[in-house]
DNA sequence: TTTTGTCTTGCGGGATCCCGCAGATTTTGC
DNA sequence: GCAAAATCTGCGGGATCCCGCAAGACAAAA
């Protein structure tokens, strides 16, 4: 059995390998990449079937980087050990899952002992483990109350990329005032509507407020939005 | 002597440890703070003159921290080591540096004996230490060409921060078209006029579009929009 | 003093944004 | 199969944004 570790911190990358050994006699082979781009040719290389992948690595995020690794082979399983529970990751990983496949999700927070535990749930016993804090944040993201669907995130998205309702209109095909329906749910849930009645009145901006207050509440994370960027290049060099 | 480390990551607060302990034999204490708010206590106990601080922490981040600490130990010599050179980070250290202190700034990335040395040369020999990367940084921001002076830095933030151009203003006592020239000078920096003459005319809102520039050129990021926030809120609550 | 340059402010106008209203279309639930 | 709910769309208007033009304020250079 081979593990491939992808992390670009070179102590975390020490700390995993050792854990993997501890966690994983059965292992023989640990291979290491320190980012995202050769994570995916040392697993293409390797055709190792068992990952564990750090989000936010400059150069290739560990999303991407799981995005074409298991669109090559999407039995491959993934665990993903972050720093961070932004719903803006979640999200991502979320999106990137193929049908059925087994991947795990633990915070760098976590014990020793809950790490060397997933690493055995999701690599051995193939069962999806998703830490409580992740998990929290899942069920607050598609749970109805101020939650955001994902038509709504889309266009906050566009919106924080910096397109004007038309070229999002265009973009999304669907008509000006769509987009702008869209918004005003977006500026609700997001409560970007200052108190009224004090002095306060048309202090905001909505369309900027809306970005920075995505921001703070971690919906949206600058990754998040380099991915998006890249995508809009794309298409507009086409 | 005695040393304070104000470090969030267990495996990185170790190390750090670690290579105080090595690089200055001569000291007899190292303490450990594992966010901002807990360092400031910490070295207003241990009258520690010499700390070693992360930015990018949760809870309190590290300029934060910085700024109390020297506000009352203006003497107090700082080396900070952070992940990034991010231009908020350079610039937030930058504005609260008191007049003659010294402190350094250290990429992670460095080897063992880049740090061993800043930490000689900062807390031994009283000299500023700051690192090649970060020093290209500083130049570029204040140098002429697409660098941002003061007063267009303090407009991005505000506009970031989602405020109307009127709100700006008021803050800043400006007339409305003050804001605006600001405003357009800053468009001009950051760049974020379309090629123009394609089929891509309007697509972007020129407000938002900077906001998205400034932060995927870490001009901005987002524990400073946070910090601005938190100011912001302050002084509307008053 | 004059000149030059930078910064500020007012005026005006075209483009965009924000959003209420109302009809058309689609989806949902029973 | 039909009614209720949700979503999409066009129209219109007030507020804001973006910006060219030009006059005054102030400082540094000639």
């Amino acid at each position: 059995m081979k593990v491939l570790i992808v992390e670009d911190d070179p102590l975390h990358r020490s700390y995993l390998h050792e854990a993997v050994r501890a966690a994983l006699p059965e292992c023989d082979d640990v291979i290491e990449a320190d980012n995202g781009s050769s994570g995916e040719v040392q697993a293409r290389k390797a055709r190792s079937e068992h990952v564990v992948m750090d989000l936010q690595m400059s150069e290739r995020n560990g999303i991407e980087a799981a995005r074409t690794i298991w669109r090559e082979r999407p039995d491959t399983k993934i665990l993903f050990w972050s720093n961070y529970s932004d719903e803006a990751y979640v999200r991502g990983v979320a999106r990137i899952v193929p049908e059925g496949a087994t991947y795990g999700y633990v915070l760098k927070s976590a014990s020793d002992e809950r790490l060397k535990l997933a690493l055995r749930s999701v690599f051995i016993e193939s069962q999806c483990v998703i830490d409580r804090e992740v998990r929290g944040i899942q069920q607050k993201s598609l749970g109805n109350a101020h939650g955001l669907s994902d038509a709504e995130y889309e266009i906050l998205v566009d919106v924080a990329l910096g397109l004007t309702d038309k070229a999002i209109a265009q973009r999304k095909r669907l008509s000006l005032r769509s987009v702008q329906n869209r918004l005003q749910q977006l500026y609700e849930k997001l409560d970007v509507y200052q108190p009224e009645g004090q002095g306060s009145e048309g202090w905001y901006n909505l369309r900027t407020r809306a970005v920075a207050v995505a921001l703070s509440r971690r919906v949206l994370n600058t990754s998040a939005l380099e991915r998006a960027e890249r995508d809009l290049q794309e298409e507009l060099g086409s």
